[in-house]
DNA sequence: TACTTGCTTCGAGTGCACTCGAAGGTTCTA
DNA sequence: TAGAACCTTCGAGTGCACTCGAAGCAAGTA
């Protein structure tokens, strides 16, 4: 299979070993396999013997999936997303509603901090008013 | 001590039991009085029979602790600035170059997931084309 | 051939931030 | 005066997301 990718991809390799792909991610073997084992990776190619293969599709997901756990996004929620991936065209209308979803999360999130944000530079004037420093 | 307070505070209380704060603030009493343990409440006053009796000032205490929460700073750190604050005057410049060091986070959290949301609006733009549903 | 890397399954450990319950007491409120 | 709310200390439990180690074996590399 997928005799397609060998001829559209002429420059880099497409197939990465684990350590490999930890030494890119940052994310150690045993993480990368447990990914797999709860679901969150959309299916790991293996060579003939049976070790894991992963593709630059494979980095682009856990690239996507770092974003994600940067949210704060738990865990569960992109498992339900790559299960929906793995299921196909019918879920698209879900997939989208769930990323929609999130959008409205990191947006919410991303007005909390700049309201934090405002806090400390309200606190933070206070300590540039007397710029000497122990003064009272 | 503080006879300037009562004068200057004529409208609302300012001495709040313990669970007045847990319902106005959402955390529980266990959890108050943890804060209080670790040391992450700058000194709560007592009743004459030791009963906590929270001050207007501690409630923005706790609201600000809670934006610092919804950062991701830990609460080691935020002990630290507690600590800072209940040591005095001639902590301000740590104080203040612990609130920077904060909010050069904050801002970077907000480029993070600002960054994220950029990827959520090309995926979701993707399944916008689609606009039919299952059509592949 | 030796060594490294990979595979599996299993289960335990870690760190954080709570969260809860219980025991045994005191104080407040209707 | 009854019952609710408060106090203390202690220690255990929870949920999340890893994180690690070990056993026992197969495959790849110098």
């Amino acid at each position: 299979m997928s005799v397609i990718e060998s001829t559209t991809r002429p420059e880099g390799k497409d197939r990465y070993t684990i350590s490999e792909v930890a030494a890119l991610t940052g994310l150690t073997a045993h993480t990368l396999r447990w990914y797999e084992r709860i679901g969150l990776m959309p299916h790991v190619d293996r060579s003939h013997t049976g070790q894991r293969r992963f593709t630059e599709r494979d980095l682009h997901w856990l690239a996507f999936v770092g974003k994600l756990r940067l949210t704060g996004m738990p865990v569960a929620a992109m498992v339900r997303y790559a299960e929906l991936v793995r299921e196909g065209e019918h879920t698209s209308a879900e997939r989208r509603e769930l990323l929609e979803t999130t959008r409205r999360d990191v947006q919410s999130r991303i007005a909390e901090l700049q309201d934090t944000l405002a806090v400390l530079d309200i606190k933070i004037s206070h300590y540039e008013e007397q710029c000497g420093g122990t003064t009272r």
